[in-house]
DNA sequence: CGGTATCGTGAGACCGGTCTCAATCAGGTT
DNA sequence: AACCTGATTGAGACCGGTCTCACGATACCG
């Protein structure tokens, strides 16, 4: 029974009249609350059906205080890891009634605060924001004004709020003392975000997953009786370019192995080393953060540390969802762990390449070839 | 200043009563509409930052009629091709002040409905749909409420209605060439989406990208005074499972090059190829869709045919953009022309590959073959 | 200096729903 | 038959803005 084009849309006022009710019932039985005879639900019913009455939300959110919508500041929605987190939050909300509000910040601390207020001033029901900085003013508003947050991926020290991610520390000090084992001394460290540790104290969890990986990676270390030099870090890279020099870097500064700290690093790093003609893991070995499907696929294979991205963005979901609802005494979020996937991206260190380290007795081909036992790293087909 | 939590809103009234000015006065020098006077102006924005206020989106949208909000519907944004579009879409449409609202569909078609429908009740001010199928009605009615559409990706016959995509007829049509010029003559086709042709009639250009690949295809085979044996076609897969199996069946029953219909697809196949110990070019030529960075890091590195994915999802965006303000002698839009990017995946046809196949020359023990149990559909004797 | 165009202002309707409240109605009691 | 209870119903306020309109004040004009 569609109109013609352009038609104004139409109101419970409308259905009411055609149905023959006052606006009150017509609006109790097309919203579902109050009372409503049965023979009035169905008159109105039909009436609406008939006029191809919808809706309108806004106004129904305008008073109910709901917009039944969730805002997700991301820093970047083309990063895979925020594509599938993003995937696991809307599949999570949506069985709640919500829309997911998406807003890219490409990291920028500017972009993600009006991005913030932009969904604030919307009445989104609740925030997931993956913070780009630890910067918490523009978040600490959103809890002053009583909405709920949640945290992706990212903590920010001193706000008390649910924080959805992993702690890849076990697997990090894993994957570092196999490197160190295998004489490796001077590992690189490659990341886009700025590795800004200020805690209060040293007491306090890392709440940036860099700064914990960083730190794992020193700890590794320290536990061999080494120090890892900390010159080898390059944080704050913009760009495939300075990524792809820092690598240059890197390199001509002797180190023997490259940590990729996502996906999209580890994708640069790779064609850098590819390009200069170094071999994988024969002149540097790799491992990469995030197990991208891919990353079985080249050759050699990459070791990762896997991180369940969908269940995060699905926890993060989830728990925003039992927030707006006021669902209270709900346990802490805790941490999903990372795993360590031992492909073969590791090698030993070819002894001419350092000054003279400990002559690393002969390894046998390091292929722990562990089952990449059902690599997946979702709960998803 | 910030109140203690929980604090109610404030609104126009509260920030008129503060700066002793009328409740218009205030809106329109916090809307910056109508006449105000500077003294005026200053007071109210004043007063309006003593309070902290905020205007309310919700209650603006619904006596504007302007949401400042667009519908993005996908298939799935986990999908690299969708991810980087949206991404297009979003830095698009927020140049125009415009936010993002998100739906996944999981390419069902049901799921469309219900997420067209809600965006709709939403009142978003214009949609951009990926349809999953050739089916039109919900998207007709929106075209009846009057509400812009663009439709990304894939368009639907009959449906008149910007389309913001790619024709990649001739670089498909070229590459088809260059494997049969190598010799093959069974080329496998492999997809999730369905094949849908319905069009009215055969004159109607190809809406469905599958459609217009596959029409390449069989294209390039009579320009060489060939056949494509349209058994090879394989669409509407699901899950990696089968996606897996159809390459199975597709290399037992000769084919010799595989084209993969999207990244997601590509990464399957070529897992699938290697678990089978088969070798890319050698013994199965491999053409990918999507022109992801992993495909030139692989080993061979993949033939592919690249789409400006991100452009493709700005043009959507802004086309809406400009639909949404009634901007009108626009012209329709036009596609952006695939590329083929010539890597190593293409090779001759082994001329013995009928007979017995597997007489290979000793390959390197494939490296990973970490056969999750059981899976071995290696009948291969 | 009267007439009029313009600006600035406040009152109040309005957007399309929800929700309160008092009035009405039906059935069950006694 | 009078009384009580709970379900239905309609009128109208309300959410927080925008916008129309009438009115007073100022400015420009011949």
């Amino acid at each position: 029974m569609a109109k013609t084009a352009g038609q104004r849309e139409h109101t419970v006022a409308d259905v009411a009249r055609e149905a023959g009710v006052s606006k009150a019932q017509a609006a109790r039985a097309l919203g579902e609350y109050g009372a409503v005879s049965d023979a009035v639900r169905s008159r109105v019913v039909a009436a609406a059906e008939r006029l191809g009455y919808r809706p309108n939300q806004l106004a129904r959110s305008m008073n109910t205080g709901r917009s039944l919508s969730v805002g997700v500041v991301v820093g970047d929605i083309e990063n895979p890891y925020f594509a599938l987190a993003t995937r696991g939050i809307s599949d999570a909300v949506e069985e709640h009634g919500f829309t997911v509000v998406l807003s890219n910040t490409s990291e920028r601390l500017a972009a993600e605060r009006t991005a913030v207020e932009m969904l604030m001033d919307k009445r989104v029901d609740g925030l997931i924001v993956a913070p780009s900085t630890t910067e918490a003013g523009h978040l600490d508003s959103v809890l002053q004004a009583g909405r709920p947050l949640v945290l992706l991926d990212r903590g920010v020290p001193g706000l008390p709020v649910d924080l959805a991610g992993s702690d890849v520390s076990a697997a990090a000090v894993e994957a570092a003392e196999e490197l160190i084992a295998l004489g490796h001394r001077r590992i690189g460290y490659i990341t886009t975000s700025r590795n800004d540790d200020n805690r209060a104290s040293p007491q306090e969890p890392l709440s940036s997953p860099v700064a914990s990986r960083v730190a794992a990676l020193a700890q590794a270390f320290e536990l061999n009786g080494l120090r890892w030099d900390e010159s080898l870090l390059r944080d704050g890279l913009r760009g495939e370019a300075s990524i792809a020099s820092a690598v240059d870097d890197l390199v001509r500064d002797k180190a023997t192995a490259l940590i990729a700290s996502d996906s999209l690093i580890g994708q640069v790093v790779i064609a850098a080393l590819q390009q200069k003609g170094l071999r994988i893991p024969d002149d540097v070995s790799v491992l990469m953060y995030d197990d991208q499907p891919w990353a079985r696929l080249l050759n050699p294979p990459i070791t990762v540390i896997a991180q369940p991205t969908y269940d995060i963005g699905y926890t993060a979901g989830s728990r925003l969802a039992a927030l707006i609802q006021r669902r209270s005494g709900l346990p802490p979020l805790s941490p999903f762990p990372g795993r360590l996937i031992r492909r073969a991206s590791f090698g030993p260190v070819r002894s001419a390449h350092t000054g003279a380290p400990d002559a690393v007795e002969p390894l046998e081909p390091p292929m722990q070839l562990a089952t990449d036992a059902g690599n997946s790293t979702c709960t998803r087909d």
